[in-house]
DNA sequence: GGTTGTCAACTGGTTAACTAGTATTTACGG
DNA sequence: CCGTAAATACTAGTTAACCAGTTGACAACC
């Protein structure tokens, strides 16, 4: 009936983000200086956004001296895995391999990464090696 | 100043796009039989999603009868591409290998699919043989 | 203690996405 | 022709995302 909630970050809540895993964190006025050679936003709107980010668990203010403190809780790792279990369920139906093939075939990867690939797939640590 | 579109299809537009994938082409009708079993959907409520993926290019709608049947122009290859490339730039600042290695270290990859990433990188046409 | 500046909170306005009810058009059969 | 059924067009309501102006609280400084 209405408008479902973004499941990966939105554009401009990742911009916030990315500031944010750079610099472990920052109050609004920080972030609005940071963004002020590229996209110069205003106050209120850092602020909403930090908001949102807020509800959806994303970062945790944290009151220091008169400002709030916005440290991220989601780490970039997390982010990342979110979205691309987001597209896997979505547009590959669940199948990483597929995923993992029309990467390899679309984007021109380079020799070299190949390479780490082919190393990597050597040692074969994935799926035995419990990382998660 | 307003919520941008969404650069990949959405949910609701993706659910309609599976099936028109799969079947060529169908009418609205045929849509929503085709979802009674999952999503009851209204009939309007595909119309709508058709009439947005028109004016976003996904489809084209050629009148037969009295009736219209629409038809996917954008395949389900380039969806996929798009969405790879989507999340690519902005959660991995555009770095392929970045993006393959994380989805083999956190999406449980099964030993044949190994396998099979493996016998594919043995032949190493990537990058060299002209595929795009 | 009053002024001033900095901050968050509040308000509000816009569009996309989503859903669906009602109205209108269109085509076909009788 | 004209009615009816089927399809589209129109209208409408809701929330998320997005952007920003205004207000109010509070601390610092004089």
């Amino acid at each position: 009936m209405t408008r479902p909630r973004s499941p990966i970050l939105t554009e401009g809540e990742l911009r916030l983000m990315r500031i944010l895993w750079r610099r472990g964190s920052a109050t609004v006025k920080e972030i609005t200086e940071a963004l002020a050679d590229s996209d110069n936003l205003a106050y209120t709107t850092i602020l909403s956004t930090l908001q949102t980010l807020t509800k959806k668990g994303a970062v945790i203010p944290t009151r220091s001296g008169r400002a709030y403190v916005y440290r991220p809780v989601i780490e970039q790792t997390e982010a990342r895995r979110s979205a691309v279990h987001y597209i896997l369920s979505r547009f590959f139906d669940g199948s990483a391999d597929s995923l993992v093939l029309n990467i390899l075939k679309d984007e021109e990867i380079e020799d070299e990464t190949v390479e780490r690939l082919r190393r990597a797939l050597e040692q074969e640590e994935w799926g035995e090696d419990g990382n998660a």
